[in-house]
DNA sequence: TTTGTTACAGAACACTTTGTTCATTAAAAT
DNA sequence: ATTTTAATGAACAAAGTGTTCTGTAACAAA
């Protein structure tokens, strides 16, 4: 990739960035990016359609990195130690979560924060799925997956309007005691 | 009330549920739903400052009527029964919320369900309250609370966004099924 | 019925933001 | 050295917002 093309597309997820740490999503104007990116107005729009086409971008960044441990484990993953694996897991990702403290703030304590939630949650159900067909109970499958994915993206928020005050290991054991997960079936 | 008054703030309701009914909350301006309304521009201002401020004043129109057997029961209020009592509440809910179908799906299909969702939450945590006290578990009582508020009202999105097709009855049952509410110390 | 009050209509307006276009300049690749 | 690609920044059209103002109609109270 042209040097100039990554340094200018940087430089704009970091503008988005600084403006996310004292200003709600909503209230952002492509020009005011433009202005802290130090950009020309016709350059900004040659990278990203829309403001939430770069909200997206700075997602996928953000989910590639969280997620990153996730999918390089996909074959090696097994039941084996009950709950602790998926404790474990959700623990990591609360973890590297952590790293994007400050821009998850800023997204999510605004509108913006439902494009997250909405990017967080197809990339939680990925994971999910394969413990929600272990459970053992009278609903539907699909709703047991929403169930999890919804509550522990709820759990995320929790934990980030709290400005994260628990650690990761605590906020994913309170999880664990919350949740149908004790109802899995252990092979 | 002025009769002149209601008429148009009436009027301006129903024109936003009748473009809810084909399009996204987002994309529909405050000039169409003058149109739809057949209003005069400045009349509009005069009733609500932003469309915004009308969708809350629709979101709370609706949560008056949902909510308003739980407010009129709140001293009747008891544990008896066991989850019998919150089942029976959430199924009502989940029935009052069914005679607004038309709206839920034009204002939950998009980010105005964030604002809905939002102040349904406000209503649902003074509900939850009481129960989340009562729970036993090894975790922050703001937690628990959070928690039940969090898969309920995304047990409330998963039902909407399958076009209600199973009974509040059944819905009530999973949720329930699901929840941690079975760790609720009967008195 | 008359009188004072209040609401509505609708045009005009200033303002903000968006997204595009284009000629020019600079940097990168070969 | 030449060609290709990206960035600049001004100018532009379009859409939407929220306000203001004048004339008109509906309302309530005497």
């Amino acid at each position: 990739m042209d040097r100039r093309q990554k340094k200018t597309r940087d430089s704009i997820f970091k503008a988005l960035s600084t403006l996310l740490e004292t200003k709600q999503y909503r209230n952002i104007t492509v020009q005011e990016i433009i202005d802290e990116a130090n950009i020309g107005r016709s350059t900004f729009y040659a990278h990203f359609e829309t403001k939430d086409e770069l909200l997206k971008a700075l997602c996928t960044d953000i989910f590639n990195h969280v997620f990153s441990d996730e999918l390089m484990s996909e074959n090696t993953h097994d039941f084996s130690g009950g709950n602790n694996n998926l404790e474990a897991r959700l623990t990591h990702i609360l973890h590297h979560l952590k790293d994007n403290e400050k821009n998850l703030v800023g997204i999510l304590s605004c509108e913006s924060g439902e494009l997250f939630m909405k990017y967080f949650k197809e990339y939680l159900t990925e994971m999910f799925i394969r413990y929600s067909n272990e459970i053992r109970v009278n609903a539907p499958a699909d709703f047991v997956l929403n169930h999890l994915v919804g509550s522990f993206s709820e759990t995320v928020k929790w934990w980030v309007d709290n400005k994260m005050k628990y650690t990761p290991e605590e906020t994913a054991r309170y999880f664990i005691e919350l949740s149908c997960i004790n109802k899995i079936i252990d092979t």
